[in-house]
DNA sequence: TGATAATAGATATGCACTATACCTATATGC
DNA sequence: GCATATAGGTATAGTGCATATCTATTATCA
């Protein structure tokens, strides 16, 4: 591809980094949607599988998600009766999440179609370069979050 | 980080995409929202600037963007003052697309605001580390490209 | 050539995802 | 005990992207 329309645009690490989730996010979508799931209601599920009594609350930094938007999440899961909400009896305001049967198998089938689709978008990947590509994002994460840790507030004096 | 709430999700590579991704995404809106743009019409600008005479349709190939919203899109940045349309005196249907001066100077600043973005995110990498993430990248995309070209469809005898 | 299909762009509209504002109930801290 | 914070919930709005359909123009080909 000599001269592609774009080029300009391809001097940007995120220019590349959209065009690849593009890719990712349809065909996970296209591979989870048989089976009921989406992007997110599956990282929900997945959390609560494999962390049983967690809260929603914790879902929603873990995740990165809005806490109204995991009370939605949460209800479709629940109405598919893959998860249970109960009572925390320690702290009554909060809700301790768990996978029921249907959703621990649930969880294994679409586990197992996720790393399927994972698999055949880094078909051609070494080990290596499996490794060395997470390491990256992790990174680049790490570099946006700088600075937005415990805002340091000075009061002035009245 | 013993142990994170999300550690079944992060053996896969697109989670780690999703959430660079995110990170990406709030820098770059944050970036050029004093600059009156977008993501989108960022990379829009991008190929007009560079690609005077460009059509709305190979705007929409190449950045995938469906045509309708191209439209919005190009009105946008044409209401700015940045690009401007003109029939093409060969085909009648379509539009030529070329920067006005303004144009190029909002193209020139934001470049340079969006270099200093992506030199942000990616700080501390090594020149051979954006090289190879942009190269690992490429490879998720044109995996995810595979087998999409051109469906030999097969007609029945009638 | 004249009928038909294809293409460029535009309009209207809907859906999915996310974000914001505000509410109740419970818990915590001085 | 009262002010404040926290867990969760409801309602709702904005954003981005997709679909269906329209007009005008061009291309195809019997």
């Amino acid at each position: 591809m000599p001269d592609r329309i774009d080029t300009a645009l391809r001097q940007f690490s995120g220019y590349h980094m959209k065009r690849a989730f593009n890719v990712i996010q349809a065909d996970l979508n296209a591979t989870l949607k048989p089976l009921g799931l989406r992007m997110t209601s599956y990282s929900v599920l997945s959390v609560i599988a494999s962390h049983a009594g967690v809260r929603q609350s914790q879902l929603a930094d873990a995740l990165s998600i809005e806490r109204p938007n995991v009370v939605q999440l949460i209800d479709e899961l629940e109405v598919a009766g893959w998860i249970s909400r109960n009572r925390d009896p320690s702290d009554r305001r909060a809700w301790v999440l768990t996978c029921t049967l249907a959703g621990r198998e649930k969880y294994r089938t679409a586990t197992a179609a996720v790393q399927d689709h994972d698999a055949r978008l880094t078909t051609g990947f070494s080990l290596a370069e499996r490794e060395a590509l997470i390491g990256l994002l992790q990174r680049i994460e790490a570099n946006g979050h700088k600075g937005e840790d415990d805002v340091p507030v000075t009061i002035p004096k009245p």
